[in-house]
RNA sequence: GGCCCGGUGGUCAAGCGGUUAAGACACCGCCCUUUCACGGCGGUAACACGAGUUCGAUUCUCGUCCGGGUCACCA
């Protein structure tokens, strides 16, 4: 440059009167331990919470937590664009859904706790100006006065010319090389412009950094003169990133694999700016399975609807169940160490950033399920109960009501089988409750009586019609039992499987066929819990109403 | 297209120069069992391809192919 860059700092910032040093002083160091890592969750408010970015924010939780470090919360809404009313809202109730609340960062809408707030990027805009003017005292920054239109056509240009390389820089970048007096009258006109970083990059050389979860990477250095504050004075992402991340005093940048290649162009400005480079860490991206071309694909927000972490809580997964999930993602190791430790929270697990994964893993809805199953079958029956009333309550109002009308009852029905040494895995969610128990309820109840191919109609009828005779509810399981045993003999089955396995000609059938005709004509299914819990909750009435009404159809 | 990341069974993945190439989910079979579920036992199934380096490559190097990301006054 042929002038004096103060004097075009003075003129792009004539308000701007803080230093640098004075920020340095007002946001120091954390003063943690030897090791400490703070790390940040920075979402746009978009006004949910992508399970992609749930993901991210976990790892950076578990990376503080694990080293007795700081994870706070940032919200970049830089985007003016894409601002909608409160995007904020739902990510923090996203995460207090999980029972995760940040101690330091924004807490709600408009709140926010800790020193080295604020923590909204729109709040920050004397910390970036700071830094900008710095920057051009420095002679690293410079207003560009290009509009869209010729960036577009430069664009043009640059594809026309076969360069590999598309952007403002090198000899493209006119206003690099603008005058002072150019400037100057450009401004007076009142032309917008952005203010851009100067590159120092040589497009030959390489530079290498450490990603703490794919190793050395090495790449070009960046030789864009990338665009720090927009035309309004908002900063970019990029240059929001190094700001905040500096005067936060984040230690570890844990991210999505989509940054890596901005590295290079973060590291520079980092650089320039005087500050620290963070250890970076990038994530594998969670996918889908897309169903056009059967290719792995980024979870989208248009496309998938579970790309929200709502989706799950309204398909009525449990929290519990979707954490337990994403920890088998995030570490491979994580099962073993459930296995050893099954009542500890998933967030004792002792976690490790080295052990991530640097493929991207797609989301198996199958393994969650079967994951769901395990987590909600070590839940106690008061639980279970409360979760199904709370997501009917949301999601099924009818329903809500008729499973709560009598709540005992209903806790009683999802303890069957419960406390036992081998309790059921049979429920993955709790929308499936209805359904699962419909024979529970007269509201839902179906009668049917699909009788398999081995009993015939006249030994079932003959079953139906004995066996209201003996049955009581105060008889406990073994006499309830018994009773289906004695039935057996007269009717021309054999209480005793074994034996009708070594000589099926002899029998009509066994106590498992018997027990079967009693199941259907009670429940209308073959496959059932407990069918003597059930009975005994259904009332000897409706027990026997039933059946009944099954004798007379036959 | 340039740059970057990745590529072990259908899925998630251990292994990182010599292994019968773990485990989990899914699937199949058997056992247990009044049904189902649970549980137990067993089974099918994988190192993308081609060159090198090496006594020896799933592991290292290069190339090819495939997948992903990124190249905005979006994050």
């Amino acid at each position: 440059m042929n002038y004096d860059c103060n004097k075009l700092a003075d003129l792009l910032f004539p308000n701007v009167t803080g230093t640098v040093a004075e920020l340095e002083e007002k946001y120091p160091d954390r003063g943690l331990k030897e090791g400490a890592r703070v790390t940040r969750f920075a979402p746009s408010p978009t006004g949910y919470l992508h399970i992609g970015a749930f993901y991210t924010a976990l790892v950076n939780i578990l990376t503080a937590d694990v080293s007795g470090g700081k994870a706070y919360l940032r919200i970049e809404d830089t985007d003016k664009k894409r601002e909608i009313a409160d995007g904020v809202s739902a990510i923090i109730d996203g995460f207090k859904d999980f029972g995760i609340e940040f101690s330091e960062g924004v807490t709600g809408f408009n709140s926010e706790c800790g020193d080295y707030g604020p923590y909204t990027q729109s709040k920050r805009a004397e910390i970036y100006h700071i830094v900008a003017k710095q920057l051009v005292k420095d002679g690293l920054a410079y207003p560009c006065f290009c509009s869209s239109e010729e960036l577009t056509e430069l664009r043009a240009q640059q594809e026309k010319d076969g360069a590999l390389i598309t952007g403002y820089f090198g000899k493209y970048a006119k206003c690099r090389e603008l005058t002072l007096e150019e400037i100057e009258k450009n401004l007076k006109d009142g032309k917008s412009y952005v203010l851009r970083f100067r590159s120092q990059g040589d497009e030959e050389k390489k530079i290498a950094f450490d990603d703490m979860i794919r190793g050395k990477i090495e790449m070009p250095e960046n030789v864009i003169d990338e665009v720090l504050l927009k035309s309004d004075g908002i900063p970019t992402y990029h240059f929001a990133h190094i700001c905040d991340d500096h005067f936060m005093r984040t230690t570890h940048v844990i991210r999505a694999e989509e940054w890596l290649s901005s590295v290079p162009k973060h590291i520079a400005i980092f650089k320039a700016c005087g500050f620290k480079v963070p250890k970076y860490a990038h994530l594998s991206q969670v996918m889908k399975l897309d169903e056009d071309d059967g290719n792995k694909r980024k979870i989208s927000k248009r496309k998938d609807p579970e790309a929200a972490v709502s989706y799950f809580f309204e398909a009525g997964f449990p929290r519990e169940s979707i954490l337990e999930y994403l920890f088998t993602l995030i570490n491979s190791n994580f099962e073993d160490w459930r296995r050893a430790n099954p009542k500890e929270s998933v967030f004792a697990f002792p976690f490790n950033l080295k052990k991530m994964s640097p493929s991207g893993c797609l989301f198996d809805l199958v393994k969650l399920n079967d994951v769901s199953k395990n987590v909600i079958s070590v839940m106690d029956a008061d639980t279970v109960y409360k979760y199904i009333a709370e997501w009917a309550e949301k999601y099924d109002e009818e329903f809500f009501k008729v499973f709560t009308a009598n709540p005992q009852r209903s806790r009683d029905m999802v303890n069957i089988d419960r406390e036992s040494p081998k309790p059921r895995k049979d429920l993955a969610k709790w929308s499936e409750v209805k359904e699962y128990f419909a024979y529970m309820f007269e509201e839902y109840h179906t009668p049917a009586f699909d009788l398999p191919e081995n009993i015939q109609k006249e030994d079932a009828k003959a079953i139906l019609e004995s066996y209201p005779e003996v049955y009581s509810d105060s008889d406990d399981k073994d006499v309830w039992f018994s009773k289906i045993k004695d039935l057996c003999e007269p009717l021309g089955f054999t209480p005793n499987v074994k034996e009708y396995k070594k000589n099926p000609e002899l029998f009509k059938g066994h106590v498992g066929d018997v027990s079967t005709v009693i199941r259907l004509a009670v429940t209308g299914r073959k496959n059932t819990p407990d069918l003597c819990s059930i009975m005994k909750l259904l009332g000897k009435d409706t027990v026997k109403t039933r059946i009944n009404a099954i004798v007379n159809s036959l």
